[in-house]
DNA sequence: CCAGATAAGTCAATATGGCTGACGTAAATT
DNA sequence: AATTTACGTCAGCCATATTGACTTATCTGG
């Protein structure tokens, strides 16, 4: 066990064996690193479909995270975009653009405050969101599939430990010198 | 439970309740639009603080990737990662070129075919590699440790099934058209 | 032994998606 | 009335990826 479906470096051949005297013997220490790669390799195949289905109409892996978080949470504002894509306003900018002109996302003046700049899917923009998403939970459907029910609540759980907590906003102003 | 500790977004208020008319009452399909997000603020927390030690010394994701590669198979050619890594013999060129310069990598001409040119850490660059890896493992390990023990076999399977096979170098060729 | 394949490196041009800094405008808040 | 906020935009920079073309050294099969 421990390594269930393992394949994908190439693995030409034990390497070390080409190497004559590389065997250093230092002991490496005790890190998993195939955990490691398995999040290298399973989020590059993740994105890899809907980068291709992108690429077709000329959008990029940054049109797809605006897209979704927009068709997610139609109505929100640009602020809330930035905050969660954590990326400036210049960058966030051009792909909202392109969305916009495009006729994947339209922008509404807020009611309540006329400055806000509410984003909402178009018809065409929920098509792509929506196929794209259908794609990826696809995938992840399947690699869930053969786990048994708890086994989907872990995956979700090891996930969810692995985001760090969201900085709170306000809060973070206290120098700890002031603390006395 | 399904939303263990779901806090990555700064959720300021429902959004639609922004919007008036916006409630279009379509029928969401059924996808687990959640599990998306949190592959993409996992992983994207994943990379940050490797990023960050990184950027201190002018190297980027990339740099990271071709020395946790490198550091793993000693010994390893060019070839070999640029078929694990997918990446053009160009965009590696440039990245290992400022890994050898600065010392993290050792190029040794092969023994049996002196052609290749095989990649092994330094030590500051063994370092370095471990430095990262350490970080990222204890970031894995903190997620993982309130799982039961078969917890983390599903974690492991799930990331497995989430990685396409790799393509099988020599046996492409083959035009459907031609089977008969 | 030589022709051709292979391993690696390089030059040049291009695209994408980040970034900083500096401004501008409209609307809300104090 | 002054200030802050939300948004947009101009200009330039950087990192990382791409394609295409070419060179050099070396290995391999006929």
């Amino acid at each position: 066990m421990a390594d269930v479906n393992f394949v994908p470096r190439p693995v030409v051949a034990p390497a070390a064996a080409r190497v004559g005297p590389a065997d250093s013997a230092a002991p490496l220490p005790d890190l998993d690193f195939e955990l490691i790669e398995l999040m290298f390799f399973a989020y590059r195949d993740f994105v890899a479909e809907p980068d291709q289905t992108l690429a077709a109409i000329g959008f990029g892996r940054a049109h797809h995270r605006v897209l979704h978080f927009v068709n997610r949470q139609p109505g929100l504002r640009v602020t809330d975009l930035l905050e969660t894509l954590r990326i400036t306003k210049q960058s966030l900018g051009r792909v909202l653009k392109q969305l916009i002109d495009d006729g994947y996302v339209e922008q509404t003046p807020g009611a309540v405050d006329r400055r806000e700049r509410l984003l909402a899917p178009t018809e065409k923009g929920r098509r792509l969101a929506l196929d794209l998403a259908g794609r990826q939970h696809a995938r992840l459907e399947a690699a869930l599939a053969d786990l048994p029910a708890e086994g989907r609540d872990h995956v979700r759980g090891f996930l969810s430990r692995m985001i760090d907590p969201a900085p709170r906003a306000g809060l973070v102003a206290l120098d700890p010198a002031e603390e006395s």
